[in-house]
DNA sequence: TTTT
DNA sequence: TTTT
């Protein structure tokens, strides 16, 4: 009886970690960008960046170990989850994250990859450079308690 | 050139709690539930719920302080926006909350007020009961019938 | 590589209309009305209503032929599809539909059946009145070809 | 009490065209592309077009107007709206259409123009390529820096 | 009519 | 920590 979905588009901060948990299941971990530009009343134009903390799953997170790159612009539809946990100093801390459902890279690979040789619209050949996923279905991400974060 | 944008329909954990800052800009603030469901691997059918905090500003946060209350069903659109601040013991700690941008009430009054004298479909007369608002905006495109399409 | 999606919260404007396809797929069909209100530069209140042609399949049209009734609120997530049919004078002829991924009931059952025994937040126990669906999956909705619109 | 939402991304299929209404009013119309991939029955490969009529109002029909290009990669977030005209043989005929209320230019320049000095993740600079543009709207909750949470 |  |  709800619903729960975050869209966003965004540049991949770091390269994302993965994981593959003994199940075989993999995730991947990495912060995605957004910003918003506005004009202060001062007058002057203020950028702020929000930093999306993502994280994907099984197949969604194979693609990301394989194509995505700091520095990538990607479209990420997923849930909102906010989890807690326990610091060094035993303290209960909260995380938000975003766990993917569907991932899209934007961009050409000229784009993305500053290899540069060519920096036209055409996307590169062959190695089907950067598919469009989502996850197999609506499973859901168990064996989560595994992880170590 | 990004997008950060969550759209959740959940349940309304407490009335809102709204204050006027100096400026007379009205913020509101409250939990929104959403839940949902799936069978473990053991086959039982397992529920979570997730909890929003929701932020609602000026226009938003007047109707959330005359309209909303605990138990509502509502639709919220915002975006995501993760803030940090110094705990009792002086640590920093973040907290993520979604800026409400749209607001839609669901169902009918008859549903969020128990009053119940009405179940049928109809919305309720008068008193426009449950409006739909959004942030300023809103501009018609009107001008629109000048079109020689 | 693209994204098309569509977000409707709105109401049914009929029963569906649900067939069950010689493959044993069912196919459920409804139009959805959202509406929208603006002050024209006349000063009154217009309001206009969008009406969505709304496809199901599977799954979710069975879930349609048994809780979505005329007057019920409703979310749909889908897709936009247009396509293309010869009218009775052989004249090619579009439609857009809207192809739903997810659908969730809105509102309690006293909003949406009338029979109003009850009127509170609360939604109604056992028989699981109105519950919440997505598509099994990625599965195309092929067989698509054989339905006499 | 509803809500009427597309998000797409997907390529521009021909240079826009602008029109300026006699109040000065631009609107901007151009086919967007969004495609999708499955594997059919038979094992092949069989990826789908679905083309979106586009309008833009306003600023943003200005942007697209000096931005916007053939094969452009686009975010746009609008609404569904199916007007009617009379065919030249006076049959009433039916037109859906997307208003899009946001839109944001994806991919970098060189990605755009094939002009192709260039071809990194790094966007061009000076002339502020491609601005990331809404409807009107947009005020800042600013203020926000007043809050004694 | 786009793109991969 | 990204990008413009």
């Amino acid at each position: 009886m709800s619903v729960n979905k975050v869209i966003l588009v965004g540049n991949v901060g770091k390269d994302p970690e993965v994981r593959h948990l003994d199940s075989g299941v993999a995730v991947a971990n990495f912060p995605l960008a957004t910003s918003e530009s506005y004009n202060s009343k001062s007058g002057e134009r203020v950028t702020t960046t929000e930093w999306h903390n993502i994280v994907l799953w099984r197949g969604l997170a194979e693609v990301a170990e394989k194509y995505v790159t700091k520095g990538r612009q990607l479209y990420i539809e997923g849930r909102i989850r906010t989890r807690s946990y326990d610091d060094k100093d035993g303290n209960k801390r909260y995380i938000t994250e975003i766990y993917g459902d569907q991932m899209t890279m934007l961009g050409t690979r000229a784009d993305n990859q500053g290899s540069s040789e060519q920096g036209g619209a055409t996307q590169n050949s062959g190695s089907k450079s950067t598919p469009q996923v989502s996850e197999p279905d609506i499973e859901e991400p168990e064996g989560d308690e595994d992880l170590p974060f």
